[in-house]
DNA sequence: GGCCTCCCTGCACAACCTGTACACACCGGG
DNA sequence: CCCGGTGTGTACAGGTTGTGCAGGGAGGCC
C-alpha cells in the first residue's frame, strides 16, 4: 500500500479535526467530495487507517502513572504469560522482544504506590522469572504517527528516502 | 474525573464502531439521545476522550518493523536530545524514564536492515552516550485502553479495587 | 496514433444525523 | 419542602452521508 500527498493531507486533517466530516475535508483539501470519500475508503480498506476509535487518556480516568516493565519468561511459558497479562487491565500493551528480557509491557497505575500493586499482579505468575521496571517521568513525544505519514508520502512522491 | 458504567459502555461502543454517531449509540445503550450526547461532551471536556483521531497502522504504510531503544543521555543534554528525536519521523514516541537508561523511545523502520539506518539517525547525536535496542517480534497485546476503562467504571460504581 | 483504464469532477436525491432548545419528571440533599 | 442535577421526549432547521451517473483529462499499452 502506497500513500500519496493527498492521502497524507487527508490523514493529517482528520487527525487535527476529527469532527469535520468528509464534505468539509474535501472543501479544505480543494478536491471533490467523491475524491476525499474514495481516498478515505481506500485508506480504510487498505488497513492504513484502522479506525477512528476514541482516544482515551488513562491519566484522566485515574491512572496518571505509567511504566515499562521488562519481563523474563521461563522457557515454554510464553503462551500462559500472554494470557495472564492480557487479562490485567493495567497492562496497556505487550510486546515480545529480542535482547535481554523476553517481553516488554506498558503499565499504568493510580500512583507510584499503586504501581507496586500492579507490578505484583503482573509479575505474580508462574512463568515470569524476573522483571525490571522503569517508571515514565516525562513524555516529550507522545505517541504520534503523523510525521511518519508525511514522511511516507514524501517518499512515494518520488522524493529521496 | 470519575467515570461510570454508562460512560464506559459509551466509550466501548464508540471504540468498536466509531462510525455510528450519537443517535445510534443512544439507541443501543437504551438512553435518550440528549443523555448520550451530554455524556460524550462531558468525557470530551473532562479530557477523558482526547479525540477521535484516525488510527494509522505504521506497518500498512511501509514500516512493519518496530523496536524500542533505551538511550543514555549526557548530563544536561536532555533538551537537545528531545528536539533531535522529535524531528525524526521514525520516532513514534519518547519517554524519559527511571532506572538505567534515561530515555526510552519507540521506533519503526521499513525492515531490519532499515532499522540500522534509523538507529544511526537517532543515535548519531552529540548528547547520546549509549543506546541499546530491542526489536519487537510479536505484539500479543496491542495498545488498548478499554479494559482499563471498564475497570475504572467498576471501581467508581462502588466495586472493589 | 489510437484505445482503454483509472481517477477526479460535478451534480442530484433521498435518508439521516447533529446542534440546540424547551418542558417535564425523578431523586437525593439542604 | 424546595432546589439543583440529570435523564426523557420532542421539535426544528441545517448540514451530511451514501450512492449513482455522465464527462473529461492523464498515462500506459498495443
Amino acid at each position: 500500500m502506497t500513500i500519496d500527498e493527498l492521502d497524507a493531507r487527508l490523514i493529517e486533517l482528520f487527525a487535527r479535526e476529527p469532527r469535520i466530516g468528509v464534505l468539509e475535508a474535501s472543501r479544505r483539501l480543494g478536491v471533490a467530495r467523491g475524491t476525499a470519500q474514495a481516498r478515505l475508503e481506500k485508506l480504510r480498506s487498505g488497513g492504513v487507517i484502522r479506525g477512528f476509535g476514541p482516544d482515551v487518556d488513562p491519566a484522566a480516568i485515574g491512572f496518571p502513572v505509567s511504566a515499562f516493565a521488562t519481563l523474563e519468561i521461563k522457557q515454554g511459558q510464553g503462551e500462559e504469560v500472554r494470557r495472564h497479562l492480557g487479562a490485567v487491565p493495567e497492562v496497556l500493551e505487550l510486546h515480545t522482544i529480542t535482547g535481554q528480557g523476553d517481553m516488554l509491557c506498558r503499565l499504568v497505575a493510580r500512583s507510584n504506590e499503586d504501581l507496586q500493586r500492579v507490578i505484583d499482579k503482573v509479575v505474580g505468575f508462574e512463568g515470569i522469572v524476573r522483571s525490571s521496571t522503569a517508571i515514565v517521568m516525562e513524555n516529550p513525544v507522545p505517541l504520534r504517527v503523523l510525521p511518519l505519514v508525511r514522511h511516507a508520502a514524501r517518499i512515494s512522491a518520488g522524493g529521496v528516502a
